[in-house]
Formats: C-alpha cells, sequence, structure tokens
DNA sequence: TTTACATAGATAGCTCGGCTATATATAGAT
DNA sequence: ATCTATATATAGCCGAGCTATCTATGTAAA
C-alpha cells in the first residue's frame, strides 16, 4: 500500500492538539507498534489522516519522553517492530485530554455549525 | 474586563487550524471589529477561549490578505474602531473548511469518543 | 533472480501560526 | 490626575507537523 509519503487531506493545522490524542486513544485500545498506528487512523478516518512516517515517529518519541508511553523490540514474528503500550499517567492524560478537546469542539461546533451544510454535531451520540 | 495578555486555557495547538474558522463565522454572522470578536469569542466560549490582541490582530490581517474578508475605519462612534465583513470568497471558504472541520472532528470522535467521560458527540445536533 | 513493493523505523531542517512582550492612543469613571 | 477598559499593532520566540532522505527486510511478480 505505502501510506509514506503521501500528503493528508486535512490540513496539517488541524492535527495540532489532537493528533497526540488519536495516537494515544489508539495505543490505549491495545499495544501498538508504529507502522500499526499508521494503517488504524488511515483505517478510521477513511483515508482521509494518512499520517506520513515523519510525522508520527518523532511523535512516539516525545510521548515515550513524557511518559505517557512505554516502548519494547520484538522481532519474534519474522518482522523487528517497536511496539508502544499505554502508562498509568498516559491512562490519566488520554481521560482528561478526551474531556478537554469535546469542550473545545463543542465551542467551534456553537460558532461554526450553522455554516456546516449537515447541522448534526460530530460529538453527540 | 481586560482580555489582553490572559493566557487561554486551552492549549495554543487547539486552536491551529479551527480558529480562523472560528472569527470567520463570528464576522460571517454580522461585521465586528476586533475587540468585538475577542469578546464574542470568549462569550460563546464561556471564557475558555481567550484570544490575546498579539493572535487576534496577526490572523485578520492574514484573512485580510487572503480576501476572505475587507476592512474599514470608523469612528463616527466616538471610538475608532476597524470593522471587518466577510467577503463573497470568505463564505465559500468558510462553508467548505466548516464542513472540512466536522469531518475532522467526526473522526477524532470515532477513536477518542470512548475515552470522554460524557458521551455525547459535541458535533452532532 | 532481480525487480518491485509493502512493511518497518529514523532524523535533519523547514514552515508557519499562536504567543509573549511591548508600544500607542482615547473614553469614562474615581 | 489616575486608573481601567477599550482599541489596534508588530517584532520575535517556540514548537509540532511536514518534506526529504536514509536504512533495512519479507514477499511476490517479472
Amino acid at each position: 500500500m505505502g501510506l509514506d509519503n503521501v500528503a493528508p487531506t486535512f490540513q496539517r493545522d488541524l492535527l495540532r492538539g489532537s493528533l497526540d490524542l488519536m495516537v494515544l486513544s489508539t495505543i490505549a485500545e491495545e499495544p501498538q507498534y508504529g507502522y500499526s498506528i499508521q494503517k488504524r487512523i488511515a483505517d478510521v478516518s477513511h483515508e482521509q489522516v494518512t499520517l506520513p512516517a515523519g510525522t508520527l515517529y518523532p511523535l512516539l518519541h516525545r510521548l515515550e519522553e513524557e511518559k505517557l508511553i512505554r516502548s519494547y523490540w520484538e522481532d519474534s514474528t519474522g518482522r523487528k517492530r517497536k511496539w508502544y503500550e499505554i502508562t498509568a499517567a498516559g491512562k490519566k492524560t488520554l481521560t482528561a485530554r478526551a474531556n478537554h478537546w469535546q469542550e473545545y469542539a463543542e465551542c467551534v461546533w456553537r460558532l461554526v455549525g450553522q455554516f456546516s451544510v449537515k447541522r448534526t454535531n460530530p460529538t453527540s451520540a
């Protein structure tokens, strides 16, 4: 498939403030390695968010440095992969940031929603 | 009240990709001057988004340079104010970007929503 | 078998927007 | 007079996502 160097459909600015959240929640579901995160997010977003490797790997290193995730190398499956799992601090941060993001999204929606074609709020059940 | 130099509650990164949209939609409702936009957004967000002047004014200049808004000085009301109104191109961009933002927010919600305390989607009616 | 592609990870350096800090000016209240 | 809120502006900092580039291997088609 080759997701490398594919420019994302969505502006890079949209990712700021929410990309770390998406990556963190993906890892929280179950341990992941970089490439699997890349594919999972592309899948969930219907190929709208296709992370370049130059975005993803530095981000993972940052999250690890912040102790929100931890890593271990695994090569028993043939391929050498660097697996990431979420830490206790990561789970705590994830919940806080998820609520934070939702509050912010609601605020944006209050102003912007009336100019959207489909008037359904993306963060209501 | 004095909103200047008040650090915003929400991370600055969240604003990237959506702040221009909020400002544009505020001006689209009715013509505004800088300070009134600052207060309107603070109001709608319940003081969660308090834009520093150093953020707002350069942004307005950018939007004007992109021909999405236009300005005129008005001082008949005593105070000298620079009013902004949205252009035809601005309306078009606003609609497109509003839909774009909603799609993105729904994508984030799909991943992150399960970790939010209140499970209501912020972009559903 | 060698060519191609998907898989898998890494980093130097650029870009650009929100922020801090600072500056200017005036109306109205104390 | 002094203070506060109103009103606008810009130089320069900072940091995250991106481009470009590099390395390496499993698998399958040519």
